[in-house]
DNA sequence: CCGGCAACGTACTAAACCGCACAGACGCGG
DNA sequence: CCGCGTCTGTGCGGTTTAGTACGTTGCCGG
């Protein structure tokens, strides 16, 4: 397989690195499908590769006890799947599961490893995307404790939006329930009344989001405040 | 003020630096006083210094749009309050708040991030203890989402145990339902519970946990989980 | 010893959400 | 175009928590 021309990444992580970082990594990177409901990495279990999303993305599921899991943050082509490894570690209780299917580019965990201890450079872009997830999942437990269903499916659906650059995904509401941990009918009702006020519109497993402004209005604060903290530390999204 | 001999410091980051490692700092560390309901660091202003709690901890609050805030996470003598400078920045959303007073090693934000850019094995403990602290706030998140008052409370006091190696605080229930995103009556009743059972006895802004196994099964499995995850990043607590 | 304040106990109504159940709508394969 | 599985709409009773309010307890300073 051709090495694959730096100009051509989605990933932004991969775009920002420099000519010289790239070049490294260039042959050991792969591309590779991200099949739809495909584990990256299991919550407990060696996280062997790092992932870099071109399209699609992965939610991580904190597993608990009961056998249960709820969503704490999501992964696009604005990140990497693997942050354990950054951290000097294999594994963690989080499970990434892939939840829009798309491409990414596969780098084994040595690889990785490697050049975050060798690269200043590299390593400081790494360090300020872990520090933006971190917020995305610091502001979800905040949101997670006081908010109101309606107002964190509005943000889950920006956030979805965002990190696919997309205003349309195949989801169903029973899906939603399991990332927002609520019931299959409180999503129903929460998106019943967005599509009410205009703001999405959605059919039989497809959710399409129809006025922004007035989704962002209807979601609480949160995804604002993430949205900042991710163009502050990795530059600005394109505009929407 | 005369450099602190290594030996005699309690927080474990500083004990488990080499010796090397900690002689280079030990010029720049001052032992301060953390003041009770004092503000480390505040959401969106610059982090200026790292502390190394000594005795007493601090929690980090999201501050929500409304000027409502929510704890994400509680730092204590096993830790370091100022992440986001490892992360190359010098802010973030969250804010540091002092919840039981004591005291810690102080460190100017260039000498740490200078450290932790030169030196690979420091660098490496702080990503560690990072990833754990990370995972604190990832379990919060789904606890949050996922459990009940009595639960989240039950957690919340062990957390607070092992952080500050102490069985019983000064905590008022006002106080701890701003901690745990819910009404003070709702507290009142839950504490009651566990009071009832045998777990805790508190009076008039003390707590203490008389139980702990008690109060362990009481709790989700949120508390085990993370307490798992420190011991295996950073080595097992001191038997309680 | 007494007043005042902070902390805790409790009660009531309302809202949010759960658990469950079932019916209708859609869409795809035969 | 028919059947069946998936997805969505809706309703009902029950639990949890919010919001609010007010009474009681205990500490502390005067």
């Amino acid at each position: 397989m051709p090495d694959l021309e730096q100009s051509s990444v989605r990933n932004r992580l991969l775009a920002a690195l420099s000519a010289d970082d790239y070049a490294m990594w260039a042959p050991h990177l792969t591309r590779v499908n991200l099949a739809f409901r495909a584990t990256l990495h299991h919550a407990g279990e060696p996280v062997v590769a790092a992932y870099f999303p071109e399209q699609g993305y992965a939610s991580m599921l904190a597993t608990l006890g009961d056998g249960e899991a709820a969503e704490v943050g999501m992964i696009g082509f604005e990140g990497i799947i693997g942050l354990p490894l950054l951290f000097g570690t294999d594994r963690s209780p989080v499970e990434a599961l892939v939840q829009s299917g798309g491409s990414a580019s596969r780098l084994p965990a040595e690889i990785f490893q490697r050049a975050v201890e060798e690269r200043p450079a590299l390593r400081a872009l790494m360090l300020r995307y872990a520090m933006a997830f971190n917020t995305q999942v610091t502001m979800t437990a905040a949101c997670n404790g006081r908010h109101r269903v309606q107002q964190r499916l509005a943000r889950w659906l920006l956030m979805a939006s965002d990190r696919t650059d997309n205003d349309e995904f195949a989801m169903t509401h029973e899906f939603l329930s399991m990332m927002l941990a609520v019931r299959r009918a409180g999503v129903t009702v929460a998106a019943g009344a967005l599509q009410k006020s205009g703001f999405i519109r959605y059919e039989q497993g497809r959710i399409r989001i129809t006025d922004r402004r007035g989704l962002e209005a209807a979601a609480c604060e949160c995804h604002a405040i993430v949205r900042r903290e991710y163009e502050r530390l990795l530059g600005p999204a394109r505009p929407r």
